[in-house]
DNA sequence: GCCAACGTTGGC
DNA sequence: GCCAACGTTGGC
């Protein structure tokens, strides 16, 4: 089993609006970079655990634990020209982006927020802390997830 | 294939 | 709202 984080908007998609949904399960779409696809074709495993992170708010962190319910398949929305994230230029037939299927677990009983994590020397090279990161789905190795669980 | 222009991300 | 970082686009 592996370990990612998700980045989201709070405002767009924050985990209350996941923990809303029926089933409390949403797919995970709208991803358009080529290394971040790759993950969700190739890496993103059903049962692997994953951080929700809020970005883009007044305390970026992570909120909350969710789980892959479905792994890498086509995303609809890139070849819907009535969707937001609709790209002109995926062919249905050879899909080019793709998506996974996320099941809330949990509410971390607080937010671990970005401010502290940045510091600590144990998370050096994680790419959540590394300046100029810009990938909304990243790996977590086991030890950094334990360590930040363990701030909670 | 280079690279400038442009758009987006996301912390602050 | 600002701006640094970085991915993408497109002219050449």
């Amino acid at each position: 089993m592996n370990y990612w984080l998700f980045k989201s908007e709070p405002d767009v998609f924050g985990i209350e609006h996941l923990k809303a949904l029926p089933n409390q399960t949403d797919h995970w779409d709208g991803i358009r970079n080529y290394q971040v696809r790759n993950m969700l074709r190739d890496n993103i495993k059903t049962g692997d655990q994953v951080f929700f992170y809020h970005s883009n708010c007044k305390a970026p962190g992570i909120v909350g634990i969710m789980e892959v319910t479905r792994e890498g398949y086509p995303d609809y929305t890139a070849t819907d020209p009535a969707q937001h994230y609709y790209d002109p230029k995926s062919d249905p037939d050879k899909p080019r982006w793709y998506m996974v299927d996320v099941k809330y677990i949990r509410d971390l009983k607080r937010t671990i927020t970005l401010r502290e994590l940045t510091p600590l020397p144990e998370l050096e090279g994680m790419p959540l802390v590394r300046k100029g990161n810009r990938l909304s789905i990243m790996p977590v190795n086991k030890e950094h997830w334990d360590l930040i669980l363990g701030m909670e």
